[in-house]
DNA sequence: ACAAGTACTTACCCTAAAGTATGTATCATT
DNA sequence: AATGATACATACTTTAGGGTAAGTACTTGT
């Protein structure tokens, strides 16, 4: 987890921005370019780790296990891990996740209709 | 305009993702925290440019006009200029602008059921 | 002669996000 | 005893985005 440092102007300008934009607000969760990908990929159900990884190559490890781990504090995706040897660790949508579903919907729509 | 180096690694990546995911393609043109809100601001209709300013005064003129250039070169906004002094430009949105209005108001409100 | 207004432009710096590389724990299998 | 599989963790480097501050052009008003 990268240090923030809160009293850098990026932060206040981020601050304002949150309290009176509500765009900005989805932009703070979904807004790096790795996100909707992964949470497109969770539409189409519960996956492991192992299997998320393989749907996306590109990605490195640290930047998937980053982004889950942000998806799930800010409780966009769900993490049950099985206690057992080797580790069963599946993410899936919770219910706001799946909300965000028409979001990245409509840009889909818009993408392919100016691409 | 910021140098970007088209070797690196990120960028490549960037490259793949547009490729195979428009969500992706969408963020790239409305995915900082200043587009959304300028786009926001030009939905009421053509404003200019000082108006802008004053429509969000957090915001630092560079910005402004760096994303205000890039919109105008992505085709979601249409600049037009009067040859007069002192200067008298306006912005508003194109239409392919206009269509991503659709995708601002999912995150507004999925935004504001969620904050 | 000089300030003011408008719409930029440019040079420089700082920070956060992303990438690279390597390491860890646990158990089953060979 | 070593290897493989799984799901991470962590130290370090690079890069793109954003911020600061100052300057430019051109004309009108004082």
């Amino acid at each position: 987890m990268t240090a923030i440092k809160s009293s850098s102007t990026i932060q206040q300008n981020k601050k304002t921005a949150l309290a009176m934009c509500p765009v900005t607000f989805t932009m703070e969760k979904i807004g790096s370019y790795w996100k909707p990908i992964i949470i497109y990929h969770l539409s189409e159900g519960s996956k492991r780790y192992s299997e998320l990884k393989k749907a996306i190559p590109a990605v490195t490890e640290k930047m998937l296990i980053q982004h889950l781990k942000q998806l799930e504090t800010d409780g966009l995706v769900i993490r049950e891990a099985r206690p057992v040897v080797p580790p069963y660790v599946t993410y899936q949508l919770s219910e706001s996740g799946r909300q965000l579903l028409p979001v990245i919907h409509a840009m889909a729509t818009w993408a392919t209709a100016h691409m």
